[in-house]
DNA sequence: GCGAATTAGTAGGATGTCCGACTATTTGGT
DNA sequence: ACCAAATAGTCGGACATCCTACTAATTCGC
C-alpha cells in the first residue's frame, strides 16, 4: 500500500507558511494536525506494505491481536468494536473478511441469542505470530526513531488523546510515570 | 463523522500489557505506532466534524485550500497528488465531489492537452474561508492542548516524517530550530 | 523525424470507515 | 407479565484511498 512520497521541499512548512501570510488565528494547532495526519499516513503505509506479505492489512491485524488476547481467543463482536475504537458496522466488515480468508470464524453465543462470537482459527493465529514478526522487523512503520524519542511522541500523543477522554494512565514509558 | 468515543480504560496500555507478557521486540515502538493511529482518528474525527457543516472532509477542505495558495487559484492535477501525497485517482475522486458541489471547476490545460486544471470557483473560496474558521475554533482539533505542547509534538512527528524521506527544515517551531 | 518511454487523467475494483435503517433479542419499569 | 427501551448484528449508501489497466498526449533518444 502506498509507496512511500517523500516531499523534497517541506510540505507541513511550506503549508504553515502559506497560512501565516494569510494571518492564520492557531497556528502551532495547525501545525501539529497536520503532521499528525502525514506521520500516520507514512507509518500506516509502511505497516500495511509489510502485512500485505500476509493478505493482512492493519485493521485485520488488529481485531486478530484483540481475539489472540481474549479467553478462549473469542470474542463478542460489539466488544470487538469498543475495543478497537469502532464502529459496530466496521467489524462486521473486518470479521466478513478475516473469516473468508480462513483465519477467525462465527460462532453463535451460548447465552444470548443477538450476539456472535469471532474465534481465532488454528490457521489465524499462525498467520498472526508471523505478521507480528513482521512489525516487529520494521519496527510497527517507525523508521530507525530511537526508543528515547519514541518514548516522548507516545507521551505527546497521549495529551491528544487524553482530550479526547481517552483514560492514558498505563500508556506513558515507565521512565517518565509519577515524574510530574 | 465518527463521534468520541473515549474509553475508561487505557487500550494502548492494555495492549502494550498483553504484548509485553508475550514478549514483544519493539515495544516503544508498538506503543508510538498505536498512539499515533488512535490520536489522528480522534484529530480527524473532530476535523471532519466540524467540516460536516460545509459539507466538506478533511481531503476536500486540503484540496481547497492547496488551491486557494496557487496562483490564479488553479492547479493541474497532477501537481495536487504531489503536494497532497495522494494517489492520482484520489485526486480525480476528490476533484469530482469538489466540482459536482461547485467548489472547484475543471478545464483544459492551455499547453498541455494531457493536463486539467482545477480552479476555485467564488462559491469555493468562501467555503473554504468559513470552513477554515471553524477549524481555528476548534484549534484544529488538538483540543485544548498548550501550544508548548503542541510545539513538541509537531517536532516529534517531525522525525518520523523525516525517517520518511520528507523535508522537515522548515516544520520545526521557531524556538527549537538550529538548537542541535 | 519517429518510435519508445514517460506523463496526465480516468475507469473499475478492493478495502476501510462512517451513518441511518432494519430485524431479532434481551432488559427494565410499571 | 408485558410493552417500551436498549442492545447485537447486518445491509445499503457515501467517501477516501489504494492498485491495475487503459487512453491520449508529450518528451526523449538515436
Amino acid at each position: 500500500m502506498a509507496k512511500e512520497h517523500p516531499s523534497e521541499l517541506d510540505l507541513i512548512g511550506e503549508t504553515r507558511r502559506n497560512w501565516n501570510e494569510r494571518g492564520i488565528r492557531e497556528p502551532e494547532a495547525m501545525a501539529a494536525a497536520t503532521s499528525l495526519a502525514r506521520a500516520q499516513q507514512v507509518v500506516l503505509g509502511r505497516i500495511n506494505q509489510a502485512l500485505g506479505e500476509y493478505s493482512l492489512t492493519f485493521s485485520r491485524y488488529e481485531a486478530l491481536a484483540l481475539l489472540s488476547f481474549a479467553r478462549n481467543e473469542s470474542m463478542g463482536m460489539a466488544r470487538m468494536g469498543e475495543r478497537l475504537q469502532v464502529h459496530p458496522t466496521s467489524v462486521t466488515s473486518t470479521i466478513d473478511r478475516l473469516e473468508r480468508d480462513g483465519l477467525v470464524t462465527r460462532s453463535p453465543h451460548p447465552d444470548d441469542r443477538r450476539a456472535t462470537l469471532a474465534t481465532l482459527t488454528a490457521n489465524g493465529r499462525e498467520v498472526l505470530a508471523a505478521a507480528t514478526a513482521a512489525l516487529e522487523d520494521i519496527r510497527w512503520g517507525m523508521g530507525e526513531i530511537a526508543d528515547d524519542d519514541l518514548a516522548n511522541l507516545t507521551v505527546s500523543l497521549a495529551h491528544v488523546r487524553a482530550s479526547a477522554g481517552d483514560n492514558t494512565d498505563d500508556s506513558l514509558p515507565v521512565s517518565t510515570k509519577g515524574n510530574r
